[in-house]
DNA sequence: AAAAAAATTGTGTGCGTACACATTTTTGTT
DNA sequence: AACAAAAATGTGTACGCACACAATTTTTTT
């Protein structure tokens, strides 16, 4: 039912009903219950390809995340961001990508302010750098811009909406799998990489998480024992090595993606202990595909991009409410199961 | 770039590109050539809305799929069909839903045939009646219905797209599964429930890909044992039961949803015996909660159904090119991270 | 009660495309 | 060369909505 059927049903002009559905007011009390009486009765919906047409507008979604290499994690979400905007930038949204350095506070504040001054319609951020994104993300509020989160969740901020996971249970997922094939009393590391200063709540939680597993869920006196490897420290591979050459060690936990690094750290020493760590990145493949990391969890960063930027298309484009909380599935992924979930990846 | 600045540029009237845009000849070969020439230098991309709003034009899709009850496997890629829907409704898309009993060919045919009665714009199809539904494949070819295989792949057709999982290849990651908690030489059951006659390709598949991975990929003398259960026997709790507690049985698979019949068994039975199934449906919840199945081997019919129909949205609205062939990701689910993929099917 | 102001209602145009129909140009025929 | 037929090109309208502006009705002021 289009609005000229509703004002003819009404007896009222186009402009008049014009005038209720967009609240612009300068219509009397009665005449606006009769159309919105009429309006819910037929359950109005308004062609979206007309009103497409007649707004003839287009929306500036800026993406704030940090700057990668090729086959890094940070590549993945932006690949999503990329998928969504070949299937949404038709319907006007377009996307300005700033990368920042993980590394540098200074950095992130440049690319935040670069944010605000682009007056975009929509922001997609990463916040990596916990103090500083929250400062954006009040900034962000005193200019009524929106703004999505993905990743992991930052405190006290009123977004649009939150795209990400759980940290915590990933760590305790972890070490569901991990335990599963570890003997009794057997020993255990958690392998914590990292090359900078700035604390990193996901790899807390996911430790946490781990923690709490093996504490809570099995009736098996674990050592556990957490190495921390420094990759600014010119020797870290030689640590790295030592770590893993250890006596009785049955099982490593790497909380990140750069557990391809122990990968091939244990490839090269013909070391056989079991591995789990985090995210499919492609610098995973092959030690999945050979067996050397058992298990690897992956939290649909690619999907996180692609809702993010969907959801920006439900909110401005089509006006429709969107979920304020998306935690995305934590996904085992293990050699019998991982071409699927390469493709997967790589789809249109 | 419009296809009016377009006219201008090569000096000719919309009607000519227009002409030229759809093909519809009576344009000479030199201005054709000179519209072409502009078209690829600017990169023409048609203006959705303006198309859509003239073609105001809407498309049924027939959807083809096995009745259910509630909470039953079929009853998932429905879900996923509305959700999809509920999105792609707006663009002028709508859904009749036809449901055939999964144990009668008889109901097989006449639900096809009122398919083809329908005179739909698309099919998406549930080929698990094998025969019978290549047979409407090649009517719906004849028709020139484009039409989308959903589950499992059938031989010979021509579709629009598959959307489905690798059968085998879920049955070698449920090997795996199982495998790795059982203890060398154990002994292991793969229990498949049935209520018809039917030749079931899934089940078959899934079984052969389970003894191939315990054939190929282990180091241990398994011992396989092949129990069938017929539901249209009176007995068959009984002789479930039977099966779970004879001796020595360390590990079982069921290469179905119904998983949860066993676990129900195993619970009552008090029997604590490894467990792998398929598919996250709701009668499966509890057990996974609970421990009493270990594992569940996942295909994202959600996804499966969301994506059939969002694959006409793309080639019958969008006129995007869409993909010929995709297999989802073959989940795998167990209580630590169930919880999310459960959300996951309720979304939006 | 007339004029002015305010409130309410109505009308017209543009958005970019598809398609039917009208007009012009080219080609072929005598 | 004159005409008809065919080919090529141009024009106009509809799609449903948003928004600016015009017209009308009601209320307030003098």
């Amino acid at each position: 039912m289009t609005i000229k059927e509703i004002a003819k049903k009404a007896n009222v002009s186009l402009g008049t009903v014009d005038r209720v559905l967009h609240d612009r007011g300068k219509v009397s009390r009665k005449t606006k219950e009769k159309i919105l009486a009429i309006l819910e009765e037929v359950n109005y919906q308004p062609n979206v390809y007309a009103r497409g047409l007649a707004l003839n507008k287009s929306f500036i979604v800026a993406v704030l995340v940090p700057d990668f290499e090729e086959g890094e994690y940070w590549e993945v979400p932006s690949l999503g961001i990329k998928k969504a905007l070949k299937n949404l930038g038709q319907f006007g949204l377009k996307v300005h990508f700033l990368y920042f350095d993980q590394n540098s506070v200074k950095s992130f504040i440049e690319r935040a302010a670069e944010v605000l001054e682009l007056k975009p319609d929509g922001v997609i951020l990463a916040p990596v750098i916990d103090y500083e994104a929250t400062k954006l993300c009040f900034k962000l509020k005193a200019e009524d811009i929106p703004f999505t989160i993905i990743d992991s969740k930052i405190r006290g901020c009123d977004h649009l909406s939150f795209i990400g996971q759980d940290s915590f249970q990933s760590g305790r997922l972890a070490a569901k799998l991990l335990v599963s094939s570890v003997s009794k009393n057997g020993k255990v590391l958690i392998i914590s990489i990292k090359n900078n200063e700035n604390h990193n709540r996901t790899l807390h939680r996911r430790i946490e998480g781990f923690k709490d597993f093996t504490l809570q869920d099995i009736n098996q006196d674990l050592i556990l024992e957490e190495v921390n490897i420094d990759q600014r420290n010119t020797e870290w591979q030689s640590y790295l090595e030592e770590a893993c050459s250890a006596k009785d060690v049955d099982g490593i936990y790497v909380p990140s993606s750069k557990v391809h690094f122990v990968a091939e750290t244990l490839y090269n020493q013909k070391l056989s202990i079991k591995l789990v760590g985090n995210d499919l990145i492609s610098k995973n493949y092959k030690y999945l595909e050979s067996g050397v990391i058992d298990y690897v969890i992956g939290q649909r960063p690619e999907t996180q991009g692609y809702m993010a930027l969907e959801n920006f298309y439900k909110s401005l484009v089509a006006k429709q409410e969107v979920k304020k909380s998306i935690f995305l599935p934590l996904d085992i992924i293990t050699k019998e199961n991982l071409m699927y979930y390469k493709s997967q990846i790589e789809l249109p």
